[in-house]
DNA sequence: TATTGTTATACTCTATAACTATA
DNA sequence: TATAGTTATAGAGTATAACAATA
């Protein structure tokens, strides 16, 4: 735990001493890694982590309304908005109109949507295998077993 | 997996099927949850995140460039500048000149940014303890060895 | 030529308030 | 009045290119 002069001795292990005790730290650090690898992934689709998870809760999830959309994704209404533009603009998703109320939309993927979800979606299988193939199946489960419950507690 | 409509059956439970399988998605969820936590958690001392994690490196690893923390911290040397900028503008830290390398600057913490980093750690320690209360030991050192395991696998 | 710190810039993600149309 | 969707806007975080000073 010596605090040696960087500038002097570049051969020195980097001191992570205080961050290195934190759970958030290392969330973000690993975080980072697959968000920058997910990004690759779904560059060929013209796909974002943003329009891919909404594309995939629009699927499983028929008629879902741009409230009850941006609740799931964790995000707000108002920056739900760009996204299903986007979404629509590239004809993957439609609005439709609810007659019983004009105020909502019925999300729905689209053919076009579905071959484009089940291309990407094969990709992101395999970027996740790539990512955590060094993973033992305990401690994968143990991991998301970890992550999900946590969710699940504290979100409000 | 049956795919009901959103609109007319509220009491069916989300259709999360597909994301459900990514790790990469249950660590965005939770580290959402403790970014946001944290982000009160240092209001107080009037730091980010970013601004936490640089203070602490700088502390920890005396005659710092500007070039080490960024790798450091995994962002890019020209993202850090404003970071350090502000550090230095509220006196937790100076950019000490090098005589046998005029390029770089060594950065290093005051006794002000001390004192302020003793208190904010105080708080991040007591929150990391609050927020992952419900993790019993042996799954917080596998999630913290997983993460950390995988980073260090990847990072480039 | 290469590197350090810097500026400028642009894009993404996020958060809030205020508006419209419907209920 | 309350809610769904929308617009506008501002603040963060991130990525890239280009520059001056120095090696």
């Amino acid at each position: 735990m010596a605090k040696t002069s960087k500038l002097q001795d570049e051969s020195t292990a980097f001191n992570y001493a205080t961050l290195d005790r934190f759970v958030g730290y290392h969330m973000k650090r690993a975080f980072n890694v697959v968000q920058a690898d997910l990004q690759e992934t779904l560059k060929p689709f013209d796909l974002r982590m943003l329009t891919y998870t909404a594309l995939v809760l629009i699927a499983d999830n028929p008629d879902l309304s741009q409230t009850q959309l941006a609740s799931a994704m964790d995000i707000e209404r108002a920056n739900l908005v760009v996204i299903v533009d986007e979404l629509e603009s590239k004809e993957l998703i439609v609005r439709d109109r609810v007659p019983s109320d004009r105020r909502v939309y019925a999300l729905n993927i689209t053919l076009k949507g579905r071959r484009l979800l089940k291309k990407s979606t094969a990709a992101v299988v395999k970027h996740e295998a790539r990512l955590f193939a060094g993973l033992n199946k305990n401690v994968h489960g143990v991991l998301v077993g970890a992550l999900s419950e946590f969710h699940a507690n504290h979100h409000s």
